[in-house]
DNA sequence: AGCACGCCGACT
DNA sequence: GTCGGCGTGCTC
């Protein structure tokens, strides 16, 4: 028999909503920092991670429970993706437990062993190689396996994000055309069998061999923004960096917006390396993502590809991240831990002492500013690579006009000449639905609903009224619950009622609608989308949805409905925005052989926004919005934290605030407050909802101030009574 | 966050 | 007489 191992102490963070950790007492050797640990704690088991190994606790040892179980031998990330982690809890001001847990794929949070299992791959067997796109030609499905398998073996994740399904994989494994084997065996040894594919490659012009010469003279962390026009070759720049990295045998991460990897820029990246690409989306299963992040940590990935929460995977030995399309809503966490993928991208590059580069054609003020202050080197793409020229642009003054359906007279005779001549048409309208709100014409009565302050979508199809905030539905009442009027009517036109109208006006062009209604499934996107580039239709309408990151070639007219609201929002970013979404349809209508146009619908065509942006383009307008945002005093010329709370009871959410304010006017320090005010909808699903902004010229005088607070607002005893959250650098205000 | 304890209203 | 509503407090 052995003698009992003397215990010591480990510090312990748990994935709970409060800023302090727990102190436990744990077998000799001590677990290292970043160890998971499974405790008892209250009536349950949670897995936590050690943090810190402290000398002595506030509680008597004799309170301190024995950890039950050390899960891991040797901490799972490398020690600047701990640190980063670290960082990312205190800036955000997010409880260090729940960065952690946040850090973790699932079944690592779960408390599952972090061992390798099998790579599901599939690969073409011997028989399979001999075959023919026309042999195969009864089975489309079997067809798009084989054209995918033919550039090499693909993980089985894969296949199923791009509509295989298992009966068709089997079919063709039933035939001997197709195998499955372990990942492993291609992933472990890519360092020696890794291939570069240049005779693809384009020649670079003068421009992009300068700036992937001005890039890569750097080394160790160094931070550049790429801004290039749409079709300036970006990607060709993204490869062109990559294949160095490589070829030294480090690895890459890629970081693009949701639904900004398409098939086509895959395949591309699949085409030019010879090496384990993969990829993290949403289609995975657990197993597959612990699989993924697993590989990363092995080195046996040399490129990972995926959204936001990909920034958090380890590395055996990371060369370089990108981020594609920097300026993208889709990089900010809007809920829980609020954080910034690409502001914290940045931070992992710093503490892994690697270069990064940000790219987009229409940047975020945030990181122009970084490049225009020299924090960031300042590379840039003016010409578009193969001599396609920019859309044609102008604006439909819509004063006084007649609109059918919000279409112009103007706007529906381009359309004509355009679906006449064999094109695509692409209309937005950033509202789905048939009507905003339906309104008795008698008596002015407005279906509102009863959940939030906030009327009623009409729906005309499912013949409903539909609350777009709190998902609540009712049928259409029959007459005016108010005056008894059956002149019940829709105000305001939505994508429904628009698709309506032009398939009446144009019934001999197919039509399709993208939105939130009209893409509930999934893979209904992805198909509706190839539908659109096969030709199958002529018509598109959509909301933002339909505008990011697809190229549509034969689209030579694209209409923005309505733009006055973007224009004259109470969000100061929403100029912003529109901008954004406004360049990047201009830049992807049409093609070399076939300019396009885009056409903005304005009651007010003079405005300085929309002319700036027209005549001089979107580098020239964030340039002059910048300059007003310094004006004005307003990010990234300062810094905002925004404090939210809400209740069922209205006078919870007041004590709360009030208490706050009060707790918040003896500290300031020169911090500026502004609120507690109703958060723009004052009622939501039920709840009264408040919010306070707090904002300062230096970020430091923030971070001291919430660092002092958070502590204070956990322990009130009112802040138990509503649900309240920190959003550092909010990105919405609502 | 969970999960218990605890103290007041409508039920077999 | 009990079942169960959710306010309050604690978790190393």
């Amino acid at each position: 028999m052995t003698a009992p191992t003397p215990l010591g102490l480990v510090r312990i963070a748990l994935p709970l909503p409060l800023r302090r950790q727990f102190d436990y007492l744990a077998p000799q050797p001590l677990p290292a920092i970043g160890c998971r640990v499974r405790v008892p704690f209250g009536r349950r088991e949670l897995v936590g991670v050690v943090c810190e190994l402290p000398t002595d606790s506030e509680l008597p040892l004799s309170r301190l429970k024995p950890v039950s179980q050390v899960l891991d031998t040797a901490p799972l990330q490398p020690e600047a993706l701990r640190q980063l982690l670290g960082w990312a809890a205190n800036y955000y001001q997010h409880p260090l437990g729940e960065v952690w847990h946040h850090a973790w794929p699932v079944l690592l949070r779960q408390g599952e062993a972090a061992e390798r299992r099998p790579l599901d791959y599939w690969q073409l067997t011997e028989a399979g190689q001999s075959l023919t796109l026309e042999r195969l030609k009864r089975s489309p499905r079997q067809q798009l396996a084989w054209q995918l398998l033919c550039d090499g073996p693909l993980p089985a994740a894969e296949l199923r994000e791009q509509g295989l399904s298992g009966a068709v994989l089997q079919a063709m494994a039933d035939k001997g055309w197709i195998e499955p084997l372990d990942g492993h065996q291609l992933t472990q040894d890519w360092r020696e069998t890794l291939l570069i594919h240049e005779d693809d490659q384009p020649r670079l012009n003068s421009e992009q061999a300068l700036v992937l010469s001005q890039f890569a003279q750097h080394s160790g962390f160094h931070a550049a923004l790429l801004e290039g026009v749409t079709g300036s070759g970006k990607t060709e720049i993204y490869l062109q960096l990559i294949a160095p990295v490589l070829a030294r045998g480090q690895q890459v991460l890629v970081l693009v917006p949701e639904i900004g990897l398409t098939p086509q820029t895959l395949k591309r990246f699949r085409r030019r390396f010879h090496a384990p690409i993969l990829t993290l989306h949403s289609g995975m299963n657990d197993t597959e993502r612990l699989e993924t992040w697993l590989a990363c940590q092995a080195g046996e990935a040399a490129i990972l590809i995926g959204t936001r929460s990909a920034l958090f995977t380890p590395f055996a030995d990371l060369g370089l991240i990108l981020v594609d399309e920097e300026h993208d809503a889709s990089f900010k966490q809007q809920d829980g831990f609020r954080y910034h993928g690409r502001d914290l991208a940045i931070m992992r590059a710093r503490l892994e002492q690697v270069p990064i580069l940000l790219g987009s054609a229409t940047p975020s003020l945030e990181t122009l500013h970084n490049a225009q202050s020299g924090k960031y080197q300042h590379l840039q793409l003016t010409q578009r690579a193969g001599g396609a020229q920019m859309a044609g642009q102008w604006v439909i003054d819509v004063k006084h006009l007649q609109l059918q359906a919000g279409v112009s007279p103007q706007l529906l005779q381009l359309m004509q000449a355009e679906l006449a001549a064999g094109n695509q048409v692409l209309l937005f309208l950033n509202r789905r639905g048939y009507a905003q709100a339906l309104l008795c014409h008698q008596c002015g009565w407005i279906a509102a609903c009863h959940r939030c302050d906030a009327y009623y979508t009409l729906h005309q199809s499912s013949r409903r009224l539909h609350c777009h905030h709190c998902d609540s539905q009712r049928p259409i009442p029959p007459a005016c619950p108010q005056c008894g009027s059956h002149e019940l009517v829709g105000t305001g036109v939505g994508t429904e009622q628009l698709e309506q109208h032009l398939s009446q006006q144009f019934p001999q062009y197919p039509l399709i609608r993208i939105d939130r209604d009209s893409t509930r499934r999934k893979g209904e996107l992805e198909a509706h989308l190839d539908g659109i580039r096969d030709g199958k239709y002529r018509i598109l309408i959509g909301t933002q949805m339909l505008a990011k990151g697809h190229h549509f070639p034969d689209v030579t007219l694209v209409g923005l409905l309505d733009v006055d609201g973007a224009l004259f929002s109470a969000d100061f970013r929403a100029t912003e925005r529109l901008a954004q979404l406004y360049t990047q349809v201009a830049g992807r209508a049409g093609r070399a052989s076939k300019p396009g146009r885009v056409i903005l619908q304005s009651h007010h065509p003079e405005h300085l926004l929309l002319q700036d942006l027209i005549h001089n383009g979107y580098g020239h307008f964030a340039r002059t919005a910048l300059q007003d945002r310094k004006l004005m005093g307003l990010p990234p010329f300062a810094h905002q934290a925004l404090i939210r709370a809400e209740a069922t009871q209205k006078p919870q959410v007041d004590a709360f605030m009030q208490e706050l304010g009060s707790l918040l006017r003896s500290q300031l320090g020169g911090v500026q407050m502004i609120g507690p005010v109703s958060a723009p909808m004052a009622r939501r699903a039920g709840k009264y909802r408040l919010q306070l902004l707090l904002q300062a010229a230096q970020r430091p005088m923030l971070a001291r101030l919430l660092n002092r607070l958070l502590p204070e607002v956990e322990a009130l005893p009112c802040a138990q009574r509503v649900r309240w959250s920190l959003d550092v650098d909010p990105q919405e205000l609502f």
